[in-house]
DNA sequence: ATGAGTGCAAATGCTTTGCATCCTG
DNA sequence: CAGGATGCAAAGCATTTGCACTCAT
């Protein structure tokens, strides 16, 4: 249930970088570090608004194709869990996510927790196979939806009560 | 895991239409008819497309609004799983999706199926509480991911193999 | 020096909205 | 016959793309 520092996940993603050989840019190092430092799976956007004082020549575009890069790289991964804009997760262990319904927030849920059984996958992987047969499966994630406690006051307070 | 013909499926969202106070256009009909007797998770844009050719005055506009009220009044749901546009499911009881990261296609898997635990579920309960306080949990659903029999082949023939 | 990456702006795709008109309840 | 629903077009976001230029390798 450890995480690992911050520092130590920045300097995976760019080991991966480099390993992708892909060119290490300013950019690319500054976007690297916010999103593999940040656990709260923000949008491109989000990114961007955080970066661009400190690198105010940086594109919109850039942020979205170093992204993207970091994406097909496996470096990181690409969520659409709900309408609006992705989200981008630099957890590339296998893990759940509770999402809420209407800031869409997203937070990790490690798996394991009492939450694993091995043998459920498999009949998982069975069941896969009878409603989509040649179905190739590459993952099974657990989403846990509701209302996020900001979202429930935020609620509560716009109806006054 | 016997369904509903779906005769009896268009009767009981009709009815919740009814029940929900929303006025039974032509349009609606239409749209309820085709979403309620279709398991594919169409969307919009393919609900236009079909009933376009039956009703070619029916705007764009219609089908949206009229999936947006049938959504509210929790007659079916609208899906965000992949990248692109939403997806609305008729089959309100819980259930599972399996979603080709390719083209986006999901199907249905039933509950059960050697897959409910209710002890899990409260467990999973427990866990959300910890790495979200406060959470308002309403549902837990599974992801299955992977890549459809139909875009494996495509694959396979883009590839030239 | 070569080509991947950047910045900009324009294009594309999905969804929402404003408003005049229509028609269900 | 009142207010919700429709149709149309335009606006609003999210994301992608084309292209000339720059810079990491």
């Amino acid at each position: 249930m450890k995480r690992p520092p911050t520092s130590e996940r920045v300097e995976k993603m760019l080991a991966g970088v480099r390993a992708a050989r892909l060119k290490l840019t300013p950019q690319r190092m500054a976007i690297v570090k916010e999103l593999a430092s940040d656990e709260t799976h923000p949008t491109a956007q989000e990114i961007f608004d955080r970066l661009r004082p400190g690198l105010p020549t940086m594109s919109f575009a850039t942020v979205y194709n170093t992204l993207g890069a970091l994406t097909d790289a496996r470096l990181c991964a690409s969520m659409s869990l709900s309408p609006g804009s992705a989200r981008f997760d630099p957890n590339m262990t296998p893990h759940h996510h509770v999402v809420c319904d209407v800031c869409g927030a997203v937070r990790d849920m490690p798996s394991g927790a009492g939450l694993s059984d091995p043998s459920h996958e498999t009949s998982a992987a069975r069941a896969v196979a009878q409603v989509s047969p040649g179905f190739d499966l590459r993952s099974v994630e657990r989403i846990f939806r509701g209302v996020c406690a900001a979202c429930h006051r935020g609620a509560r307070r716009a109806r006054g009560s």
